[in-house]
DNA sequence: ATCAAAACATGATAAAAATCATGTTTTGAA
DNA sequence: TTCAAAACATGATTTTTATCATGTTTTGAT
């Protein structure tokens, strides 16, 4: 840890700007010290999808050190963010010397699968309705809610759908539908949950 | 790894029957000796969705071990099987004095995250087509060929189905269309790849 | 403050895929 | 070996979702 410490490069990030890039020669991890960011993936029509939203606190770009040389997804702020470099060898060296280090890391690992492989099973089997719904659900998880009770991330409505798997204009739809049904309520990009329980219901969690 | 050779149970798992089921406890992990296993999670309407393929020399199960303490998926002998069972404490302590298996370990878990962010990615873009083809080229990767140069797994149309994330009418009608288009050969369950660029192509690969 | 670009919205249409229906073939257990 | 269940197949229909088209609003740089 100490290590750490003492080789950590620290930088900041502006909102929109990229931290790395899918496919470039993976050079280390990146800590979050502080702000948002979204990890995606270029789908083949040129497509973005949202693979991952990371937050303060969250390590990224460790899968590239681990299984292959390249970094799988793009890294982008999405508010001003605090990030510190730490390089590949550094990060290799502690991992292999620190068991309990490599240990939490694997729980990190298997934790990501196991989502990952929901998202698969849910990609693959509810309406894009639901998906919208846990999605929504997904982010306050994720980055709780600010003092006004708005869930704690602003999203494009594009960000929105390439995070839920379907067309902007579907998300927009659903999203505005929810708002009429006094589900949610939406001031430009600030969600507030009305009723979460509707929206549980709504998602088709649970069953 | 001789404290594994002593302490591992081995037994022979037929085809068809549940190595360890969705949300039981997890006791331990499996090595599979010989044979091949599907895992899959049910989704909200009872419906499989097949998120792994495992064959001999794979382990499965570590992923309740790691994070949290319940399977999260169903493993299921494709056909009969010899696996043997590494219990919970034995896994957790071995990982925890062995670097090298850590790391290991760290590796095969990137590896497969990475590989269902891709399969997250496809699910949300690709059209079904695409998908079946695809699901071909995976099946064959991951298999082999057997003598007769047939994809050496022999799965029904439904498992298909499953694996790709669609219905098994889609996936029966599209397997005819690649069978009528010479571009795979079909003979009861058995796959016989006829022109591997046309289903690259097909399975839109590579842009 | 202005203005163009991006984001948002919404209706109409088309395409994709699921579902429903029905019949045939294969399979495995008694 | 028989026979019912499971698997396979295919047509018709409906549902879902994407795409296209077009207009409005918001945003951020100058």
């Amino acid at each position: 840890m100490d290590e750490i410490e003492a080789l950590k490069i620290c930088s900041v990030i502006k909102k929109g700007e990229t931290i790395f890039r899918e496919n470039s020669y993976a050079s280390g991890v990146y800590c979050i010290n502080a702000g948002k960011v979204k990890l995606s993936m270029m789908g083949d029509e040129g497509k973005e999808q949202i693979v991952r939203m990371a937050k303060s606190g969250d390590i990224v770009g460790y899968k590239a050190l681990l299984s292959g040389d390249r970094y799988s997804a793009t890294a982008t702020a999405l508010e001003d963010c605090n990030v510190c470099f730490i390089p590949r060898e550094i990060f290799l060296v502690i991992l292999q010397k620190d068991a309990a280090l490599s240990f939490e890391m694997m729980k990190v690992l298997s934790d990501e699968l196991k989502k990952a492989e929901e998202k698969i099973t849910h990609l693959a089997q509810k309406p894009v309705r639901e998906r919208v719904a846990e999605t929504i659900l997904f982010l306050k998880e994720t980055y709780g809610l600010d003092a006004d009770n708005h869930v704690n991330v602003l999203l494009t409505r594009e960000e929105i759908a390439n995070l839920v798997g379907t067309a902007t204009e579907t998300a927009i739809r659903l999203l505005s539908e929810f708002n009429k049904d006094h589900i949610i309520e939406l001031s430009g990009k600030k969600i507030k949950i009305l009723d979460q329980n509707k929206l549980i219901k709504t998602a088709n969690l649970f069953d």
